[in-house]
DNA sequence: ATCCTCCCCTAC
DNA sequence: TAAGGTAGGGGAGGAT
């Protein structure tokens, strides 16, 4: 079955309106709904601030301003009040100049880079500060250390999680003004997808401006890729993913890191007469090589509900999502909406509403939905304390995503029983968090997986070796791991629904119908069994960006902006990651000749035929410019109209990490490269010192970027600053020898590779020296 | 056999 | 309106 069938069986007919005006006056309301959010902070500030005004005795605080960041324990009320009556100042919003501490339990990523170099303390600065009456010093409280955190996680002292504190209720989306009828006509079974005719979605996005009134960016435009992920969920997910697997890693190879949880759990549970002996001869005796691993899976019930109804406790008992939006525009058809529920707590789960499922479907099963916004802030600073919480017991951890996490517990369970050890690190994780978890356990990662669907929500769950068979063959094989959509309905044709089903399949017929590993992997899991070992420290096998939402182009030079965009993007992720491909896929989605040009959903891909094609390079590479050209190169080779192209994705496979290249390499690589590019060499020689440069004409004449250089005077220092360098990294160093050098400098620009050999092309982005940032001017002789 | 390219499938 | 990303497993079929 084509992926193109199988959106048909959901996406939806959908009547087309003309709705500008109607489109202006929710822009117009929205914006009304906005402004008197704002006023509404600036009022509680203004009393907060008369309040210091007629209770100015205390000065504890004096001086002092905080940014409370993200969920705090004591609640961010609590603070506010200590402030307030110790006379400091409280701000709603953070601001570099006004904000002299912020406080914070754990940090986001993006907020961990964005305070750096910011004082960023325990909420017990402030508490012991006015337990003990005077202010003390903040370096004891502060969060990050070296560039990570540490001071949270080395004692147990935080008090448990109390999680009553309601913030600011008027954030809450409208409740309830969803239709009674039920006039819901089987909007998901429709055949076609959309009615052709207006062209609401590309008159939005013709090129220049931002369209309409709703201000999305064209994709052609230099914004278009970071605010799509910027709303993009599933964009998220991926991003944390790695970012977890990274934590996770940084981790195990941290020699300082202490089992603190661990340690607690030695103490409570084990004789601590003698406590000199326990945590060392533990270690040692559970190595025994004869007892098979246990392994325990966790995961956050309901992860991005449970994260900000901690704002809304009183939305707890009622059916709540989180959602972009509810589509409740008047005019709107009702329960037309596609925006995708992230996830539905449990009282939603009630009424049919799952993840994934569309606004729409979910408001017919139940009318009385809550709809809340992301917090994706929010979502990444649980996820890292789930993982360090639970790697305060044991760095034996896979990371599976932001909500979600194997733990082979073998050592542990000399400590502490099954049920012993799941209570006290979900407690932990709870009060630490805010967040109810489950944990699921079993004697293979199968086991542990499905033991948790058992547990949740809020519970845990021990499968025994002797359960095993009964426990799986009551399963879905739908609730195997890998078992999905297509495969579950491929066993359903041979009336396959359950695991105990399934084990009637004989290993050769399994082999023959799905293949010989798919088929193997069936014919385990459906019994109980699984080979798969905990992987924590795989390496990369690709890296990729991928758009496949808002894209609207007219024209080929549309598409060369958004590859440019896009592969910019790759090229950023490469280099995080400190890695060179020598492959580029390019793949594209584009509208199926017979679909609609608008799709079903606004702005979504529609009904697409996938194209993909791969091409090697000479030299590994992580050149936004070389893998934009690679991708040009085959975009040309295929004749697709721009105006069908409808979604864009750019793979970099055949990694290698990149590794400092001695001043020896560098200099051979470029005389050679600029020995053979160049008809005029004999300028050259190995004490010409040679830069090569970018020179972008059409920007304005100053902005540059140097790729590599063979300067004497710089050599000593190029192992710092080539393979991968970014301007702030090395901006010392690049201001001595530029000033050093000048005028003496030899000059590529961009065109003299683009008239080069291809493989010289390609060497050029070779592991040398880059600098990232534009906006850096140097003067020097050009090469004649 | 084993590898490669172009897919499809799955999970969160 | 809506934000349909991304990494890894693996199969089919051709090249070696
Ligand atoms: N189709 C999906 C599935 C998940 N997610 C996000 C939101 C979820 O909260 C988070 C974690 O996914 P889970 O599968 O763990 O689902 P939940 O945590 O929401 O619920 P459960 O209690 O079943 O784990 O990933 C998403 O955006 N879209
Ligand atoms: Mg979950
Ligand atoms: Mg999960």
């Amino acid at each position: 079955m084509s992926g193109r069938d199988i959106e048909r069986n959901y996406e939806t007919e959908r009547e087309v309106k003309t709705r500008r005006k109607r489109e202006q006056e929710e822009w117009a309301r929205h914006g009304g709904y906005m402004n008197a959010k704002i006023q509404k902070l600036i009022n509680k500030y203004d009393s907060d601030k008369s309040r210091e005004n007629h209770e100015s005795q205390s000065k504890l605080f004096e001086n002092v301003a905080i940014f409370v960041n993200g969920y705090t324990e004591p609640s961010f009320d609590v603070l506010r009040n200590y402030m307030i009556e110790g006379g400091g100042r409280f701000e709603h919003y953070y601001s570099a100049t006004r904000v002299t501490h912020i406080v914070a339990t754990s940090l986001a990523l993006s907020k961990q880079k964005l305070f750096a170099d910011k004082k960023v303390v325990l909420p017990s600065w402030i508490t012991d500060s006015v337990k003990k009456n005077s202010l003390q010093p903040y370096e004891k409280y502060l969060l990050l250390k070296r560039n990570k955190i540490t001071n949270f996680f080395t004692s147990r002292e935080s008090a448990p999680w109390t999680g009553s504190d309601v913030i600011d209720p008027s954030e809450i989306n409208d409740v309830a003004d969803a239709p009674q009828s039920s006039t819901f006509k089987e909007l998901y079974s429709s055949t076609t997808e959309d009615l052709p005719g207006t062209t609401i979605q590309e008159e939005q996005s013709k090129k220049g401006g931002k369209s309409t009134a709703l201000n999305m960016l064209s994709a052609d435009q230099p914004g278009f890729v970071a605010e799509f992920y910027g709303n993009s969920r599933l964009h998220h997910l991926s991003e944390w993913r790695t970012q977890l697997k990274d934590l996770v890693n940084e981790i195990r190879a941290d020699p300082e890191h202490r089992l603190t949880g661990r340690d607690h759990l030695v103490h409570k549970y084990l004789d601590s007469s003698k406590p000199s002996s326990s945590s060392l001869t533990l270690e040692l005796s559970s190595h025994n090589k004869s007892t098979s691993s246990v392994y325990m899976h966790i995961d956050m019930d309901c992860f991005f509900v449970s994260v900000v109804l901690r704002q809304h406790p009183e939305l707890k008992d009622r059916p709540v999502v989180v959602a972009h939006s509810k589509g409740d525009v008047p005019g709107n058809q009702p329960y037309s909406s596609m925006s995708q529920i992230a996830s539905c707590n449990y009282v939603a789960r009630q009424a049919g509403v799952k993840n994934g499922m569309m606004m729409g479907k979910a408001l017919s099963l139940c009318p009385d939905l809550q709809v809340l916004p992301y917090d994706f802030d929010g979502y990444s600073e649980v996820s890292r304390t789930l993982y360090r919480t639970v790697a305060s017991y044991t760095t034996e951890i896979e990371a599976v995503s932001c909500d979600e996490l194997y733990v082979d517990i073998t050592s542990l369970l000399s400590i502490g029983t099954y049920d012993q050890l799941a209570q006290e690190m979900r407690q932990d994780i709870r009060s630490r968090t805010g967040c109810p978890c489950s944990a699921g356990m079993g004697g293979n990662l199968l086991l542990a997986r499905l033991a948790t669907r058992s547990a949740k929500p809020d519970g845990q769950y021990y499968v025994s070796p002797q359960d095993v068979l009964d426990f799986v063959s009551k399963h879905q094989v739908n609730d195997l791991p890998g078992v999905g959509r297509v495969t579950s309905r491929l066993l359903e044709k041979q009336k396959v629904e359950t695991c105990a089903q399934l084990q009637a399949f004989s290993l050769a017929k399994l082999k023959d119908k799905f293949g010989a590993k798919t088929g193997e992997s069936l014919y385990k899991l459906c019994r109980g069994q699984d080979d798969r070992q905990l992987r924590p420290d795989q390496p990369r096998q690709s890296v990729s960006c991928d758009v496949n939402y808002g894209i609207r182009l007219t024209d080929a030079h549309q598409v060369e902006l958004l590859f440019e965009n896009i592969a910019a993007e790759v090229s950023k992720k490469l280099r995080n990651a400190r890695l060179l491909s020598k492959q580029v896929t390019l793949k594209l989605k584009v509208r199926s000749a017979d679909a609609p040009t608008q799709s079903a959903k606004f702005m979504g891909h529609g009904i697409c035929d996938n194209m993909s094609k791969s091409s090697s390079l000479k030299h590994p590479t992580d050149g936004a410019v070389l893998i934009k050209t690679v991708c040009l190169n085959i975009w040309r080779g295929w004749n697709i109209l721009p105006s069908d192209l409808r979604g864009v994705g750019i793979q970099m496979t055949k990694l290698q990490q990149v590794q400092a290249c001695t001043r020896r390499d560098k200099q051979t690589d470029l005389l050679n490269f600029v020995g053979k590019g160049k008809t005029n060499a004999t300028d050259i020689s190995p004490t010409k010192p040679v830069a090569i440069v970018i020179s972008d004409d059409e920007d304005d004449g100053d902005k540059k970027q140097i790729l590599d250089t063979n300067l004497p005077s710089v050599t000593p220092e190029v192992p710092a600053l080539c393979g991968y360098s970014r301007l702030e990294d090395v901006s010392d160093v690049l201001n001595r020898w530029v000033v050093a050098e000048r005028g003496r400098l030899a000059m590529f620009t961009l065109s003299t590779f683009l008239n080069s050999p291809v493989d010289l092309y390609q060497k050029e982005f070779n592991n040398l020296f880059y600098v990232e940032k534009k906006n850096y001017c140097i003067s020097s002789d050009k090469l004649k």
